[in-house]
DNA sequence: TTGACATACTGTGCTTCACACAGTATAATG
DNA sequence: CATTATACTGTGTGAAGCACAGTATGTCAA
């Protein structure tokens, strides 16, 4: 049955688009690769952990994130906090995602 | 400068996982790919042809939608309509979506 | 009537990226 | 001491939007 193979592939994609602005939003505050997973599973949002960190090194390459090893704690971590690009960029994916929901809200009226 | 490239890419990230969603939406009424084109771009989301086209023939693929050629018009037309399985899965996307967009709320917040 | 523009669809190739899958290794818990 | 949770890395693949290109008809003004 394509019915739910379908409705997994459209769930898939629309989750897809949102990670990028999701994890960026909560990296306010500095966090490392597993906590973040589980902050964003906590909030609803369940991400592949071969999504994220591939997401991560990406987002560091494109300057939004910056990244640090910190060795003192239990095990080494690799925390990660918003850059100050990303700071500038971040109010402006809050807009544009704003400007899709209302789209959306009108479409689905 | 990475800077509005990324924002480019985290838009077109977004908007992505949204087209489908958006034209099922729009198809409980019949209606031709350019004729879709112009509403969506009406409503706020702009759409490739090279997009939308695909995309079409992908649901219809898919069984989410059927099309019938129309030639007594202006120009031969091909129209699209929701199918009964599409009618079936287009509440649930709806659902999904407004999942999405709480958890996103939270997050954003 | 002819040139420009809007309409309407098809097709190919590229790139990006989530995800599956696999692997490594350490802490904690019982 | 074995199992589970933690924490990260890497490869391969498939899906899909988009860029780009091409075809062809209608409409309308100069």
């Amino acid at each position: 049955m394509a019915n739910t193979e379908s409705l997994e592939n459209v769930v898939l994609e629309l989750r897809r688009g949102v990670i990028t602005l999701a994890a960026l939003s909560q990296l306010g505050t500095e966090q490392y690769g597993y906590s973040l997973l589980k902050q964003l599973s906590d909030l609803g949002l369940e991400v592949d952990q071969g999504t994220l960190y591939p997401l991560l090194r990406r987002l560091e390459a494109q300057g939004l994130l910056v990244s640090v090893w910190k060795l003192e704690e239990a095990r080494p971590r690799r925390y990660y906090i918003i850059s100050a690009e990303g700071k500038k960029i971040l109010p402006k994916m809050k807009k544009e995602w704003a400007g899709i929901v209302s789209v959306m809200d009108k479409m689905l009226a």
